[in-house]
DNA sequence: TTGACGTATTCCCATATGGGAATATGATGG
DNA sequence: CCATCATATTCCCATATGGGAATACGTCAA
């Protein structure tokens, strides 16, 4: 098997770099296909690729206005991606790095009493 | 060019289900490769193989213990991601939903001031 | 209808997998 | 040194790109 697709999920859409800058060009307002690729350097094509994985896992919306395709950032998308690292939070915390204190004093207790008990 | 490789940054690497998986598993505590593979029904090598991609971008550290290597959670690389996604908070906020009626009410008061003033 | 402009799609290729199978490497107890 | 258990590495293959080039579509104006 191979690597799953970047169509498969939002971590996946977000893993390649330009897809990101996108996302965070189209946070202030939406853009047409062809201001993307302007203001990040892409061929037209590219971007219209890169705004298409985006759109299918919903991290992105399309408004038509006229011969124009006007792409909006679906930021809610992005929750998931949020909340999963959120989990993780308390390890990078200042609090968690007092809770660590906490518990190496705990241990510190228990190899005490257990001498004294000796 | 293809895609990047999943080692190349913490987003490439946690684009894979699996070693989303076992960064949840390691966060209680530290684990042996057998135990990673077995908990979650992967082939050793397979565990491995993740575990290395894992390692290489600093999501988790190893240690050795006799000839047992555990692997464990380095969270503090997530909080990247964490704060990427967390720049768009905004966006899926109750607060921005508040913050949003708060604009359409100054539109309409721009509306009614522009019709009185004619 | 035709021309022009904005987008999407199709082809093609080099690249990087993720997983299974087989094998090499390492540490430990006898 | 040998057998064993725990890990890491190597091969091989099917698959999915991301980007460039060329091209098809779509909309609008004259």
């Amino acid at each position: 098997m191979a690597r799953s697709a970047t169509t498969s999920d939002v971590f996946n859409a977000v893993a390649e770099p330009r897809r990101r800058q996108i996302l965070e060009l189209l946070a202030p307002r939406e853009r047409s296909v062809n201001d993307v690729a302007r203001l990040l350097c892409l061929a037209q094509p590219t971007a219209s690729k890169h705004l298409k994985v985006l759109k299918e896992v919903g991290l992105v919306s399309v408004r038509e206005d006229g011969p124009h395709r006007l792409y909006s950032l679906n930021g809610g998308a992005l929750k998931s991606i949020y909340d999963w690292a959120g989990q993780f939070e308390a390890l990078w915390t200042a609090r968690f790095a007092r809770m660590d204190e906490l518990l190496e004093e705990l241990k510190a207790q228990e190899r005490d009493s257990e001498g004294g008990e000796k």
